[in-house]
DNA sequence: CCCACTTTTGACCATTTGGTCAATTACAGG
DNA sequence: CCTGTAATTGACCAAATGGTCAAAAGTGGG
């Protein structure tokens, strides 16, 4: 099938390198997304979100799973369920698609920040920030995974992002630390540091699962673990910030 | 180019990949190094021990910063300054490599929980684990980033290790912990979590430094910076157990 | 000086991999 | 039904990569 070359097929594809660089022009005009809603045949006529979609939660899958450099794009595709030329079609690189990966997880990443804001309770944010954290370790641990590895790496992706995006918030969310330390409404901790140890603490349920696993005798993290492993960051972090009180023990 | 010697290509000694990997006996017998002391022209004659051990760590290094997939054996054979087939001399594979460089880790890595042991303090002995950690973190980051790659990839090659060694190794301590609790010595933390969280706050100063550097805006850690995350890290830790008094405040 | 053994290397391969093409199919309008 | 555009896909590359060889060098003993 397919083939049947009609007449003046043998061009010889050019054979030069083409070495090119810029094709793939990516996003067409104006409105690219029609929403056909009528189904082709045996592809269920995802349109163009849809189908960056799938193929960027198969990338973040692969590329958790091996790196960057570990990671191929035929396996990607294959996880996607598409053909390989596919992926470039929608993402022009390999590299392109992982920086699209990593742009989706950093929302992820920010969103539960959103809890440190100046009229709240210190323990009551930090809590919220903690759980929030933890939460998303046990249900996006692909997306911790790839963060984590560019990191590892020397984020050659990402180091701007760090500096203009993520430094900024850090330093707006210290400065609420600050002033409830100043107001002597919790204990005396370096900030910024408070942060980075929040991340390492919550982040290391997605991270280093297996180690942890191994360590624990698990297969994989069940309901009860998760909660035991919450309430103990939450206690830890809260006790070393001089936020313990009011809730008696351990909720569990 | 590449020739196409079509004609009779391999004669095929032993058809099969192999596969074992016995070859590469490793070390001599007694006295290899002999050290010549007459340079050959360019290599100063380095005995096996040596290279085997400058191989390691060039290998550290590239699989530090590219993780498994990523590094190549040109790229650490250039990084360890030798022809690449020496290293298959000395390893006989990529993998083999890599399994020698988690082995050198797994040591470092154990050390510093000689601290905790049920004769002393509670405080000295995890104030002296943090501080081994930490230390371990800002002098040997690549090990740190290797062990934090295999993990992050589901210890393909140390899941094992992992269940043989780690496992019991905490168990031990853990037990240590919880007497003192018991005891009354210490507040009521989940032994084993409080490891996790050890671990993930003090190596997360070795495997996600450019984030840290990002977000505080330096271009490396400096003297004072790790002091000064030293001390937060061991404060928190030492508070949200109960530890904190004695020492009144921040040291530095 | 010769011999047996360990190391060192340059030259090569077979495969894998990111990426490219041209041809084909699916649609939406006219 | 025809046509232009978006999307899809099988077939291909050139380059990179892990690994292999066999021919050198070194080396120490007899």
């Amino acid at each position: 099938m397919a083939g049947r070359p009609r007449s003046e097929p043998a061009r010889r594809p050019g054979s030069e390198p083409r070495s090119g660089g810029r094709q793939h022009q990516a996003r067409g005009r104006g409105g690219t997304g029609r929403r056909t809603r009528r189904a082709g045949r045996t592809l269920p006529r995802r349109n163009r979100e849809a189908q960056e979609k799938a193929i960027v939660e198969a990338a973040e899958r692969v590329f958790a799973g091996a790196g960057f450099g570990g990671a191929t794009m035929a396996e990607i595709a294959k996880a996607a369920g598409l053909p390989k030329p596919n992926l470039h079609y929608y993402f022009g690189s390999k590299q392109a698609l992982y920086r699209a990966v990593l742009e989706r997880t950093l929302r992820e990443w920010l969103e539960p920040a959103d809890c440190i804001v100046a009229s709240a309770q210190p323990r009551e944010a930090l809590e919220c920030y903690i759980r929030g954290k933890m939460r998303l370790s046990f249900t996006c641990p692909y997306a911790s995974r790839v963060w984590a590895n560019e990191l590892l790496h020397g984020a050659p992706e990402l180091r701007a992002t760090l500096v203009r995006t993520l430094r900024p918030l850090v330093r707006r969310k210290a400065a609420v630390i600050d002033r409830w330390i100043a107001e002597g409404r919790m204990a005396k901790v370096d900030s910024k540091h408070l942060f980075f140890t929040i991340w390492a603490a919550t982040q290391t349920y997605a991270d280093f699962a297996v180690q942890i696993c191994a360590v624990l005798g698990l297969d994989k993290f069940d309901r009860t673990v998760q909660e035991r492993a919450t309430e103990h960051v939450v206690g830890l972090i809260l006790r070393g910030c001089g936020l313990a009180g009011t809730r008696p023990g351990r909720r569990k």
